[in-house]
DNA sequence: GCGTCCAGGTCTACC
DNA sequence: GGTAGACCTGGACGC
């Protein structure tokens, strides 16, 4: 368990609109950092490692969607010096997509029959950028082959058996586990705990090969272009074209047989009669239709399911 | 109950 | 360079 003692605290101004809770907590799930995050009362309490040492954070936001800040009180095992701590706070700004600036993408979606009924919904979700290259793999490994059930079990028993507690502000939260930890276990000990089957294998190579320490971190793939990225991803092992393009991140149209299902609706109006026959297909539709917008066009789609089902009458089966 | 089938992909061994 | 099979595990299904 890790007790984090110290703490220092910042805000940040992100570009509006954004919505804090809609960006913190998506409607479909998908957590900042971990699964096993606390939201209450407005304020998230999470944790993660950033270059290897161990965070805790407390997020809040002061200020509604048109004029936002957010209260950011990190914490940590031991004091840090005033540069870490802008270090710090500029990866935090960037995990919560301060910068991103939506306008662009909201003047395309308003005028696309699809995106355009996710806007009211959605007003000031921004994508959240994954720092950490391991826990966003490991995640796409769970999710290959399995039923949306069966990969939360995989993902939260990993994260027990393997993560680290933070203990700060009178929570616990447990944080993704490093590439560090896990490069020197068995696959069989992986297996048999965490009930992952033959995904282990993959999960230790691509421990051992992201902790060689050679492989680009995010933010130097989002300096390449995004297919130079996106083949690089492609080598590491147990990734894959859906794969890389959850991890990617530039973003791609990550089309599985699921979504292939949901968005064949959506493009065709009708279920595909075999949904992994559909993905390519399905793929390319989405990539025609909204090019370098493909990303936040499927990401605004997967966080307003339920609404897109009922105003365009469709039935898109929830995650 | 019990057996069989197969899923939000990827890799490998063949051709 | 293209493509069947194999792959853990557990839930769904038929009997």
């Amino acid at each position: 368990m890790g007790k984090l003692a110290h703490s220092f605290e910042f805000v940040l101004k992100p570009l509006p609109p954004y919505s804090f809770k809609l960006t913190v907590r998506k409607p479909a799930g998908w957590s900042l950092f971990t699964p096993f995050e606390i939201y209450e009362g407005g304020a998230l309490w999470t944790a993660a490692h950033l270059n290897t040492s161990l965070f805790g954070m407390r997020l809040e936001s002061v200020g509604n969607v048109d004029e936002c800040s957010i209260r950011a009180r990190i914490f940590t095992d031991v004091e840090l010096e005033q540069p870490r701590q802008m270090e710090l706070r500029r990866l935090v700004g960037i995990s919560l997509g301060v910068d991103q600036d939506l306008a662009p993408f909201y003047e395309m979606a308003i005028k696309d029959s699809i995106l355009s009924h996710t806007i009211p919904d959605l007003y000031g979700l921004h994508d959240t950028f994954p720092i950490a290259l391991f826990p966003e793999a490991v995640l796409a490994i769970l999710l290959q082959m399995a039923p949306l059930k069966r990969s939360n079990e995989m993902i939260a028993s990993f994260i027990r058996n393997y993560g680290e507690v933070a203990e700060f502000d009178g929570k616990q939260v447990y944080a993704w586990p490093t590439q560090e930890r896990l490069a020197g276990v068995s696959e069989k000990e992986i297996s048999s705990k965490c009930k992952v089957g033959y995904r282990s294998k993959h999960i230790v190579k691509l421990a051992g090969r992201l902790a060689k320490g050679d492989f680009p971190t995010a933010q130097q793939l989002m300096d390449m272009g995004p297919e130079e990225a996106k083949k690089l991803l492609i080598s590491l092992p147990g990734i894959g074209d859906y794969s890389a393009d959850i991890i990617n991140p530039h973003g791609g149209f990550p089309i599985d047989a699921w979504s292939a299902e949901v968005f064949g609706k959506l493009f065709f109006g009708r279920e595909p009669e075999n949904n992994r026959e559909a993905v390519e297909k399905v793929k390319s539709e989405g990539l025609k239709r909204w090019g370098k917008w493909a990303w936040m066009a499927f990401f605004y789609i997967a966080q307003d399911l339920p609404n897109l089902s009922e105003k365009l009458g469709i039935s898109l089966r929830l995650t």
